[in-house]
DNA sequence: TATGAAAGACTCCCATC
DNA sequence: GATGGGAGTCTTTCATA
């Protein structure tokens, strides 16, 4: 068995890359003091391992007409598999809700939409509402982003 | 003046470069049925336009090490911007902390951090409330996420 | 790991229809 | 908008040390 070992530089590379991905190697080689080939080797070798997941675009909210995020923390009627299926059916199936996440203590599920206005945002609660079953929706909305990143940190790989 | 507009072919090219933004040109231009000169215009005007952001590297959080993820809810002591601006700066240079938001209703702010685990949360913790002084604090720990994603949708456009 | 080199892919920007 | 072409960059691989 070979054990897979990442060192301070494939965390220096994966940040780098965290923050732009279309970085050319060569110019990540300067930043960790290699030459280009080893770092190509290093990414290939994340990527493989299956550390990096994707290259994406990110857009600006705002610009693309959804700058509007709600965060709606629900209760499920009963903890049984088949009310599970069908919730996580509905979430997948609507592009609006971007995460979602289930969680310790009083709120069972969390999740984050993003819409261009409040009607747009009535559309989804309804159909969310209509398909599955909840004890209590508590919607709060984002009145300021104050921190976005898709960067975790790397300092504990 | 001239105005900006963008139609369902650019909408199409951001729903995949929101998935793959690595993906060639060529084969973009395939799927929305042009040929790679205007496709490549449309990119560009796009990111002229500030729509297309950044382009980043996804990692996979359980295998970076971070695989906990935590929704943190706290009040304000004062809604002052004394308060306010140091909290700011507080989330900012914390890397734990992804996201971070202002919200309407009885939690002022949430903020989503993710760590290797429960004691590497409370060194987070801890800092937080050493340096900034909070009324409530109530933390929710994510079981599982069920839906994430960095692609917004963009029908809206 | 570094260096050098070479092939190929892709981007980018022409000019023309 | 489509086609075609060409320069240039970047990726990818290999050979050598």
């Amino acid at each position: 068995m070979t054990e897979t070992t990442f060192d301070e530089v494939d965390q220096r590379i994966l940040g780098i890359l965290q923050i732009d991905s279309n970085i050319p190697i060569a110019e990540i080689a300067q930043q960790v003091a290699l030459s280009p080939t080893p770092v190509w080797r290093r990414i290939k070798r994340m990527e493989a391992a299956g550390l990096i997941r994707a290259r994406v675009a990110l857009v600006d909210q705002k610009l693309v007409n959804v700058p509007m995020t709600i965060f709606i923390g629900v209760t499920a009627p009963r903890h049984a598999m088949e009310w599970f299926k069908r919730f996580q059916a509905l979430i997948e199936d609507i592009p609006e809700v971007v995460e979602a996440y289930r969680l310790t203590g009083a709120t069972d599920y969390i999740m984050k939409v993003v819409v261009p206005d409040i009607d747009a945002y009535d559309v989804v609660y309804q159909r969310m509402i209509n398909e599955v079953e909840f004890t209590t929706v508590n919607s709060s909305i984002s009145m300021e982003e104050l921190k976005f990143t898709t960067a975790v940190p790397t300092k504990y790989l």
